[in-house]
DNA sequence: GGCGAAGTACGAAATTATTCGTTGACTACT
DNA sequence: AGTAGTCAACGAATAATTTCGTACTTCGCC
């Protein structure tokens, strides 16, 4: 059940996702020792917030051991974009350049990444030019 | 009282700032008015919603007139900044080119906007440049 | 077999955000 | 003075999220 495409995780299970994405299937225990540094949180509530979800098809659960695993079923690249075109839209009208301008403003980004984002320029300027028709 | 600058503002708070800032100080009823469109909530709901936003810090009240005259009270570019920044911190490790680059991948930018953003760019470098010491 | 450690399930409290109903005050007009 | 309209205040219902306590199960070990 539950479409994992279209649910925009919260705070708390974007957190976990991360957790998972990073780290790859993971037990309850693995997840909450990987909290710790972050959240002062309770062993259950990580469990409760891994239940929820699996309800809510944020990620699977593996059974076959008594300690059950979880893996993140979301793309981690189809969400974080979800994620930042929520931002986007609600923010900043559906301006692209408006969040560009504020990241950059917020981060002072090194030369190097600044270097990166050119590129990444390139590259959409470059799928433009192949858009014609 | 309440730290205007610290405080990060819900959704529903962010959209009435928007508001405020395009439209400058209004009553409670141009607020709900320019509403409308988007939400389709009670006047009360709107009036709520700015007495929590005074007590919070985020916008300032005129109570001289029987209508009262609310303003916001954080200024725009910063605010918006914070939102990103939290953004940024929160899923992306704190990786401007990270978030540029779903920003990119979610809303396809029209080619004035990606020169907009070359020019940023520039100006980065510029201020790096400026950076020696 | 009994015990403790580690696990899941589940309900419910605590928190936060959003929404609305009602009341009482002031205003304008008659 | 009476009435309809507009408004602020306030408390409370609703909803969504996060947190935890408790009960029951399973495993390994003595």
């Amino acid at each position: 059940m539950a479409h994992e495409n279209t649910v925009k995780p919260t705070d708390a299970e974007l957190d976990i996702l991360k957790i998972l994405w990073k780290h790859g299937p993971a037990t309850v225990r693995q997840v909450h020792e990987a909290f710790r540094p972050k959240r002062r949180t309770g062993y259950t509530t990580t469990l409760k917030q891994l239940q929820i979800m699996t309800e809510k098809g944020l990620v699977k659960r593996d059974e076959k051991e008594r300690s059950h695993v979880y893996a993140a079923r979301s793309d981690e690249g189809r969400t974080l974009r979800r994620v930042t075109e929520d931002l986007l839209d609600r923010v900043f009208d559906g301006s692209a350049q408006k969040l560009v301008m504020h990241a950059l403003s917020a981060k002072h980004a090194s030369r190097e990444e600044l270097a990166q984002i050119r590129s990444l320029l390139d590259k959409c300027e470059g799928d433009k030019n192949h858009e014609r028709d």
